[in-house]
This record gives structure tokens, C-alpha cells and sequence, in this order.
DNA sequence: CCCCAGGCTTTTC
DNA sequence: GAAAAGCATGGG
């Protein structure tokens, strides 16, 4: 919940699965009860000036009926992996911080996703807030996830301890943090511009770090555009494998990641291609790859 | 040792 | 222009 972007109802509802974070500065933990069911504690009535019923619901995308998600003929010509599917359509995407959003797919450049969390908890260990949250009785200590102000000032070869030794990753980060903090990066700005796809992507591009992939990421799961569809390694394979793309056996540049976009776009629904996109990829992940991290 | 992981930047043809 | 090398580390 801290720096995943994607939250898996568990349908079984087993156990005392909890989450913690920081939103808005305000400290929370999400338990799911049941299968239906979760218990959010907050400390403030009120998260980004919206009461907590309405932004979880938000925050959750309860809006979006996953089950809608796939155009309708899908299941039809692809039965095989609607069968897959299944059990992934509880999976919400979360429509989370941009600023949080932005940082954490900086770090996520040809590594592992448990190197990725890695970094982005160091980053929050290191310049994030300590806050403490009241549960069942006992103090849990929550890191926040840091201020672009916090990230400007830092010193690069202090902040590359939390990239994986990468400077340019680092030296990057603390760029876009002082692009945030001067104005000159407006996040919510280019949010509610509602630009056409590719116009948003290319202005997301300017930011140093920043290619198709990861602004594709941002627009996802920051800036409520479940439209952008993020291709990765692993998008790339189930697009070949399962679609039978034969533009997803090349290997992945700017060229060919914007023909395998709009290839994608034929068989799933454009407005929610990216919902979809998700769906698919954590499917793809744990069936076929057998990988666990969520 | 190899290749692969939620890729981007720089260099080279 | 497009392709290849460099970045960095952990795991299979």
C-alpha cells in the first residue's frame, strides 16, 4: 500500500491483513475485514479537504466496475484468458499522490520490483516524516513519503544511497523534486488539462528520466488516466503470447512502443485500456511467470 | 558465468 | 535517423 500501485482484494478474506500509510499527511491503516468489507482509521475526518468515505471510494477507484473493464466481445475471442482472469478482477488500481506517484516509477528502471521498493522505502526512511498511527493498542511508526522540497535540497550522492547506487537516477529525482517545488512541474495542472494521450505523455517525457514507459505510469496510476497503457517487459510477453502480436518479438523502442500501444488498443477498450493493462499484467505475473510480488 | 528484472541516457553507426 | 552500449544490483 505504501509504494505498490495496485491493491488485490483478497476474496478470501482470511486474516488480520492490514495496511499503513500516509496520505495527504494524514497517517492510516486500511483492514480488510471480509470479502466485502474493509475498517479504515485515520487520525483527521478529512483527507485533501474530502471526507473519508469519498476520497477511499476515490482513492480505491470504486467507481470503476472491473468486471466492465474488458470490452464486451472479449471474453468470446479470448476465452483461454478470461478464464485466467478470474480471480484478478478484484485487483483496483489505485488513484495515488502524483508527486509519490512520479518518484516511485523513476526508480523503476530494469530492475526488480523488490529492488524498487527497496529504494523507494529508503527514500522514505531517509527523507520522509516520521509519523506514529494508534492500532489495536499499540504505536506504528510510519514513514512518509517525502516533500519535493525535502527531495530538491538533497545532496545527490547522499540520495543515490536510496537509487541503487544509480546517480543519473538520483540526480534526476532531485531534479524533477525541484521542478515540483519551483511550479515549474505541475502535476495537477497538466491533471485536469484532460490532454489527449499522446500530448500528455510527450510533455511527462520532458522530465529528465522520464521515457514512454514510466510516463504512461504516471498518467495511470497518478493522474486518472486509466487509458495510459504502460508497456514493460512483461506487458511486452503477454501481448506476444497471448495476442499473438508479432510487434511485441522486437525489442522495445520509442517506435515500436508506440505501435504496440496502439495495437493494444484494438482489443481492449482505449478508455480503460490501461485498467485492463493491470489486470493483465498481474495475471501475466503470477500464472504464467509464477512471480509472487504484488 | 549467463540472463532477466515494472527502462532511460549516451554513444555509435 | 535507428541500433548498441552503459548504468547498477539481486536472484535464478
Amino acid at each position: 500500500m505504501c509504494s505498490g500501485q495496485t491493491f488485490l482484494w483478497d476474496l478470501h478474506g482470511d486474516n488480520e491483513k492490514y495496511y499503513s500509510s500516509i496520505m495527504y499527511s494524514v497517517p492510516v491503516i486500511i483492514r480488510q475485514l471480509s470479502s466485502n468489507e474493509i475498517y479504515i482509521t485515520a487520525s483527521e475526518n478529512e483527507i485533501n479537504g474530502l471526507p473519508l468515505s469519498e476520497y477511499f471510494y476515490h482513492y480505491l477507484a470504486l467507481d470503476i466496475d472491473t468486471e466492465q473493464v474488458f470490452p464486451e466481445k472479449f471474453c468470446r475471442v479470448y476465452p483461454e484468458i478470461w478464464q485466467l482472469l478470474g480471480e484478478y478482477f478484484p485487483l483496483r488500481i489505485l488513484r495515488q499522490h502524483p508527486f509519490e506517484t512520479m518518484i516511485s516509477f523513476m526508480c523503476a528502471q530494469g530492475i526488480g520490483m523488490r529492488l524498487i521498493r527497496n529504494q523507494i522505502s529508503m527514500l522514505r526512511q531517509t527523507y520522509g516524516e516520521t509519523k506514529s498511527i494508534s492500532f489495536s493498542g499499540k504505536e506504528i511508526i510510519v514513514h512518509q513519503f517525502p516533500s519535493p522540497e525535502r527531495l530538491a535540497s538533497a545532496d545527490p550522492i547522499a540520495l543515490s544511497r536510496c537509487t541503487n547506487n544509480n546517480r543519473l537516477r538520483a540526480r534526476n529525482i532531485i531534479l524533477a523534486a525541484q521542478g515540483f517545488a519551483d511550479g515549474r512541474i505541475d502535476l495537477d495542472y497538466l491533471s485536469r488539462q484532460k490532454l489527449p494521450l499522446s500530448e500528455l505523455r510527450n510533455t511527462l517525457c520532458r522530465i529528465g528520466g522520464v521515457g514512454y514507459k514510466i510516463a504512461d505510469c504516471i498518467a495511470l496510476f497518478g493522474l486518472d488516466r486509466f487509458d495510459a497503457f504502460p508497456i514493460d517487459t512483461h506487458v511486452k510477453q503477454y501481448l506476444g503470447k497471448w495476442f499473438n502480436s508479432t510487434k511485441a518479438l522486437r525489442s522495445l523502442s520509442p517506435a515500436s512502443y508506440l505501435d504496440l500501444d496502439a495495437e493494444a488498443r484494438t482489443f481492449l477498450n482505449p478508455d480503460l485500456a490501461g485498467y485492463a493493462g493491470h489486470i493483465l499484467f498481474h495475471c501475466w505475473r503470477k500464472e504464467i511467470k509464477k512471480l509472487r510480488t504484488f
